[in-house]
DNA sequence: CTGTTAGCGCCTTCAA
DNA sequence: TTGAAGGCGCTAACAG
């Protein structure tokens, strides 16, 4: 292996021509006699030329990638979004770096600073430091000196007084979808359990659903919404909080703050023998296909968050008249577990 | 936004020293003198300098970027994979980039070609066109190309003929630790469903299922091993042609070629009210621990496999000593679903 | 239509 | 211990 590359020159020299003249053949931005051209692709084409798009970046002062920062990829609610806007920017000519941070704030410093120096032309951010309600002055600062030199996306997140684009999932539309949902078959008494109070998406699904029951003047307990976590056992836990209240109040429809916190719940029920609860996932991930019962969950639009993200990044430079913050609708997969009890 | 970034010139001037002191500096690998150094790192920090990778990757005809292709990072399959990679690239200070092909040979070879020209200094494939038993020609030659320019580590897939490294999990072994624990808990008939003959994966966990069940004389029907596929769906498809088999010498344990059948196959099983069988899946995905019943799984040794790939890599250049092919063995995860039944 | 020239930002001899 | 100079591979004026 490692045979000395060849180069716009090697071509050059042996057709005949100067390297500007091959560099013209190739980007096919200013005109070439069709002689010279031909001679010029068939020598690429026998010695498999590529261009060396690390010196062409130097020059061009634009390497056509971008940072893409995230937790924890092997997250479905996280992969289905990148997936998404790798595939897209592939189309644009774009490559992404992807950056797990693993949720510490010590690694996304040194991607940050990585990307930085690798020139990327823009980042994304996606969950890590952009979802806490109470901000770090620190990690804060860091993000104002990449935004110094580069535009960035945040993905379901924002910190206030921070200059940069944003796209989000409309939660609290998420809330009333399921909402409006779940009266439809004839629920009055919904809860909502999981999350964690602080944590922005957590705010907005309670807000959301605090109002929405005030709205449609159903009932409300406190004890129906249960703060407990994110992820299975979490989910348990607040059926063991849940069934401790007053047994008399219960509800009767249950919406998660995501889909691990509904397995959990799920778990939880079938070990106790409850089968009183119709349930409500968030994020769509294949668990909640792949459960049993498979789960009802809100949707985030996987596709368009990926995507717009991308082309705020692209047309950052270009129109300053786009909008700065999108908001998108999710949509409601309807499975079984919201049909779990007749009304 | 978009400031003129500033270069090594720029703090050698305002040092008044050359930029060579300012690379040395940075570099720390000639000797520089206490009080210039002092000055230069002051002003780097004043400035909150960064060296420019992209202008360093051209001078030193080093990347430091490796690329990862695999057919699709929502498969927790392979995130796992990715990210322990990642993890491991970082702290050799590698950066990776993930190229999802969709299982797009078109996307693959697109891919390829960016890689190649983006300079990578190698390239990991996971899935996609390593795990065919027949190969195609034209996708071999563009590989053939690439190992033509640097080093190529193949992950649980191999391609005969091509002088590339390997690293794989023993799926031999991993059907061996299943058999060991199903006869442990008193089971004989013993029966594999899901995958494609004449995928690698499948091909090797089917013959190695043979081989053992002869050797520890344990019977064997035909009907017993059937390929279906890889998804739920294709799970649920064994379970309906098992039982049309004969009923009077059905297995009572059911080996699943991924995680995946096997939740298609509990589902089967619930609809049908068939209790009989105990299962045991296979890459113990987030899927096997959340699904209930839990589900025992053979696991991947996810971290090594990653580790083990960056590894093989970045020392393909130094040492020609090091064994090209690793095995690895994978572990057994023990849940409920294997001692469903009582024998 | 084509060649010449001057960098992009950094590193690495070679000389001092 | 330091500076000058050349070059990595490509592109973008500027001439012609």
């Amino acid at each position: 292996m490692k045979q000395k590359s060849i180069t716009i020159y090697d071509i050059a020299k042996e057709a005949g021509v100067s390297s500007a003249t091959v560099s013209r053949v190739i980007a096919g931005n200013y005109p070439v006699s069709e002689k010279t051209r031909k001679k010029v692709l068939d020598l690429i084409d026998k010695y498999d030329y590529h261009p060396n798009a690390v010196a062409r970046s130097l020059t061009k002062k634009e390497t056509k990638m971008i940072g893409f920062v995230l937790p924890d990829i092997t997250n479905p609610f996280f992969s289905q979004v990148f997936i998404e806007a790798e595939k897209y920017a592939l189309t644009k000519g774009y490559t992404l770096i992807l950056c797990n941070s693993m949720n510490s704030s010590e690694m996304e410093s040194k991607y940050l600073r990585i990307l930085s120096e690798r020139q990327v032309e823009g980042m994304i951010f996606m969950g890590g430091r952009i979802n806490k309600t109470f901000t770090d002055v620190v990690e804060v600062n860091e993000l104002l000196h990449v935004l110094d030199k580069m535009p960035v996306v945040m993905i379901n997140g924002k910190i206030d007084g921070l200059d940069c684009y944003s796209v989000r999932t409309d939660e609290a539309r998420g809330i009333e979808l399921v909402i409006d949902h779940l009266v439809s078959l004839g629920h009055e008494k919904i809860g909502l359990i999981g999350g964690v109070k602080g944590v922005t998406t957590t705010d907005i699904k309670v807000e959301a659903y605090k109002n929405l029951l005030s709205k449609y003047r159903l009932t409300f307990r406190d004890s129906w919404q249960i703060y407990s976590g994110f992820d299975v056992q979490t989910g348990k836990e607040a059926i063991n909080q849940l069934m401790e209240s007053d047994k008399e109040e219960l509800p009767t429809a249950l919406i998660g703050i995501n889909d691990l916190v509904i397995i959990g719940a799920l778990k939880a029920c079938r070990q106790k023998r409850i089968k009183q609860f119709s349930f409500v996932g968030f994020d769509n991930t294949d668990l909640a296909k792949n459960s049993s019962p498979e789960i009802t969950s809100v949707s985030h639009p996987y596709s368009e968050l990926g995507k717009k993200a991308i082309d705020l990044l692209i047309n950052a430079s270009k129109a300053n008249s786009q909008r700065k913050d999108i908001l998108i609708a999710p949509y409601l997969e309807v499975r079984e577990s919201s049909g779990l009890t007749k009304l």
